[in-house]
DNA sequence: AAGATAATTAGAAAATTATCTAAATATCTA
DNA sequence: TAGATATTTAGATAATTTTCTAATTATCTT
């Protein structure tokens, strides 16, 4: 439960979510990613480090440049957590004390 | 695209995201909902009225209770945004030019 | 009607997050 | 090596979000 928290605060933000949006067509450099957007590049960095934390991107570095790519694997733990409310039933009658 | 963007913003909470849990266990009044939690009713409010701004959870008053319950129909949306990372690569080659 | 219970609204304070500028690090090229 | 390019780090400010207390609305009970 603790992934998923670090999952979801990764995807509340519009600017990360198009990261991604972008980083599923190809990978790009940090500065690629950057003239997406009209924020400065250091913001650009931060966002890119906080979906970085959250394992959702990868980089590596070439030379100068930082190139990012998605990291589908997480998707799959989000994506179970989800179908968990439109497909499972099967633990309805549980006690349900999960902690945080 | 509008939508989705209330919708993680709904879940970027994770006191939002116990409650989405509980009403999944069955419906609750909103004082049942608080007891669940250590802060004040008024912050509960507070973060119900959220989860249904974004169509995640209905309420029904009845006498002097309301009612909360999950309304499942939004994270189908939401299944459909995360599988297109995992499954579809049917527009790797697309502009993607996605407006906000 | 009066008091009790359930829930919300209003407004302020506290906490968190996003964004900027300036500076630092690393790599490339001439 | 010196200067240019790519990216990140540091620290401050601005914006947003959460949470609280106090007050309000609505309903129930006696």
């Amino acid at each position: 439960m603790k992934q998923l928290n670090v999952t979801f605060k990764a995807l509340m933000d519009p600017t990360r979510r198009k990261i991604i949006e972008l980083l599923k067509q190809k990978d790009m450099t940090a500065g690629e990613i950057a003239e997406h957007f009209q924020m400065k590049k250091p913001s650009i960095s931060h966002h890119l480090n906080i979906l970085k934390q959250a394992y959702m991107i990868q980089d590596e570095k070439k030379g100068q440049y930082v190139f990012y790519s998605l990291n589908t694997t997480v998707f799959q733990e989000l994506l179970y957590w989800i179908t968990h409310f439109t497909d499972d039933d099967s633990n309805k009658g549980d006690k349900g004390e999960e902690k945080e």
